[in-house]
DNA sequence: CAAATAGTGTCTTTCAGACAATATTGT
DNA sequence: ACAATATTGTCTGAAAGACACTATTTG
């Protein structure tokens, strides 16, 4: 670690990307924390993220603090910032600006163990928001659970959440477990099937379930949706 | 102008604060440019902006920053984050990052001289859009006109374009020129009158007009519309 | 067969959009 | 009267939501 010297008529700044990755876990939403080892909020669960480097593009350092961090091998299928926090407060070391980053991730089986071992956790979104957080974690986590919710509607980010190919019952679920309500199955299965570019059909089917096998479809072009899957 | 000396393991970043300002004139959208003084891109015509100080909001900053380099006496009604910028090569000086502003102004007749006199002008979007701009400001502005174009749909946006009080006509053109297409004069009205809350009655009319005189409205209480208005 | 899930059909209500019709002003 | 703008009315088609119904599997 090299030590950097610095002039400067205006002052420096530390910049941080913290990182809310989402994915869906037991019928839940879930969000990735790991456990602080260092001075503030030393052993605090906190959100994921960490210093950017000089010739780092601030996307580029959320994936690599995602992978330092936690460990994570899958590349999230969804990345996207979220905004940016600086209140001169929000860190009691020095003035620091955090880019956060909202990152998705298909609930299924991967490796979660990180370089630091066991000091990354998946969480239930519902109860992380119960307790306190380091430094304005909880603003950022709030605001990116509304930034999901709000682009289920008009983008297929919904996708994200499930494996390359999926049934429209698993898509389903993914909405109401994230905005938190029931969908009737028959009208949501038309407004996918006539949403343009969505989803389309792989012509294969999905066997083991309960009732029918369901039909399994892999993500389509578009990057909105029209019309739109209103909350 | 203070020097301040610093030693870190962690590179400092130069973190600016850009704002784009927009406001209508004579039927066209125009945003606020300022001409450049100093350094890299000397003389050009650039978004305003600057350096956030040591214990200063973003936000604030943005707000500071308006009125240093325009000389604007007037608050922007509505001022929102646009996100951040920081490609490593997005300034030639130093690593900088820069969070955008979106702010919006009605188009009255007010000072737009600044402390700089004649260096800040109101100039046309899509004449501005057309030609080459310093740093990365023709990503910031062209995502903050989509981002304007959006929220016209399910937020009362709109409402800042105008004065305190205005038609229902007045707000129409706010559509029309944002969106860069007509709209149906009697739909609109229909489809305003019924959103909850988004405009309430001041009982009084706008005369003087070509026509029958409007009824005048003021801006509701509704920060989300219901149903939205559809481009 | 019962339970469970997938998928289709039908009906009602709402709303967007086209467009006609009426209302009220200035010239 | 005519032009211009505001405001209301009418009709058609698309789509949302409620809900009944059919299809296909496992236990």
């Amino acid at each position: 670690m090299t030590v950097v010297e610095y002039r400067s008529a205006f002052p420096p700044v530390y910049v941080t990307v913290d990182i809310v990755l989402l994915t869906i876990r037991d019928d839940q939403l879930h969000v990735l924390m790991i456990k602080r080892g260092s001075k503030p909020w030393r052993g605090w669960w906190a959100l994921p993220g960490g210093f950017i480097r000089q010739y780092e593009d601030l996307a580029a350092a959320a994936r690599r603090e995602l992978v330092e961090e936690t460990g994570l091998m899958v590349e999230p299928v969804h990345l996207e910032q979220l905004g940016s926090f600086g209140a001169p407060s929000r860190d009691p070391r020095a003035r620091t600006v955090s880019v956060a980053y909202l990152g998705i991730l298909p609930g299924l089986p991967f490796p979660t163990a990180g370089t630091d071992a066991t000091s990354a956790e998946w969480r239930p979104v519902e109860e992380v928001l119960d307790r306190r957080m380091p430094f304005d974690h909880h603003t950022i986590l709030s605001s990116a659970v509304e930034r999901a919710r709000g682009k289920l509607e008009y983008t297929p980010i919904a996708t994200s959440f499930v494996g390359n190919a999926f049934t429209i019952g698993e898509l389903r679920r993914v909405y109401e477990i994230v905005w938190g309500r029931p969908l009737d199955p028959g009208n949501f299965h038309r407004k996918l099937r006539s949403a343009a570019d969505f989803i389309e059909s792989t012509g294969t089917t999905r066997e083991g379930g309960r009732g029918r096998p369901a039909s399994l479809y892999r993500r389509g072009s578009a990057t909105v949706l029209n019309p739109p899957i209103l909350r």
